[in-house]
DNA sequence: TAATATACCTTGACATTTAAGGTATGTTAT
DNA sequence: ATAACATACCTTAAATGTCAAGGTATATTA
């Protein structure tokens, strides 16, 4: 992997959320489309990712039932609720705002020299 | 503080270094120098700070002495070393790289619905 | 002399991530 | 047949970083 993980934590859920924004899902597709879409740079780790679907179902940002489908190993779906949705929002607009934050505190002057 | 700390955590390292770039300062300025920069809306805990000092110090990204100043209680100033440059340099790197990538992942067609 | 700002530091608890391990199914190549 | 691989789930112990809460000390101001 190669962007550091620190810079993604904090960002789990979020990343997750928005995902289920766009249609019902399991653990192994919304990481694969994670890798797909960072271009191969990044992929959450199992664990991590298993720990943030608990983390969510927990605090009612999701719901979840087993597929149906007969190929391959049994999925587990994930499904965004109401509350989901509006702490996914709640993330982007705070996401937007960090941004600026970090990029007012990181771009130096002293990075001219370079 | 406004912002989630988890956001902004993983930049700690970061924005100590860049404030370094720029000049030596001791703990208690750069904190409140991040404090007026982000408009305070955020600030370093101080535990938080003094950790980071203590792991920038120990991997040779930053050196210390002692101000001589007679005002009020006595400075530790933190000097950035040429490796803590290239570092700084690279963490840069890595969040412009990050910030895309986050950017992909959390900014979805569902945002729409807003 | 009390309060406030400056300035440093440590400790224990907490949350998240990770490496490493496990289980099981279906497909493909030998 | 069977070995290898991709799909798909899950758990545990350790490591890391942050935070609340506590502490010490000096200089200024009310």
């Amino acid at each position: 992997m190669s962007i550091a993980s620190d810079i993604i934590r904090g960002h789990t859920d979020t990343i997750i959320l928005s995902s289920l924004r766009e249609k019902d899902s399991y653990g192994y597709e919304i990481n694969k489309k994670i890798k797909t879409a960072s271009g191969g740079r990044y992929e959450l780790n199992e664990a991590t990712l298993y720990t943030a679907f608990k983390r969510l179902e927990d605090n009612g940002c999701i719901t979840s039932y087993w597929g149906t489908e007969q190929a391959n190993a049994r999925r587990k779906y994930y499904h965004i609720t109401a509350f989901g949705i509006d702490t996914c929002k709640r993330l982007h607009t705070e996401w937007e705002a960090a941004k600026k934050i970090i990029d007012t505190l990181i771009c130096t002057e002293g990075e001219k020299d370079e």
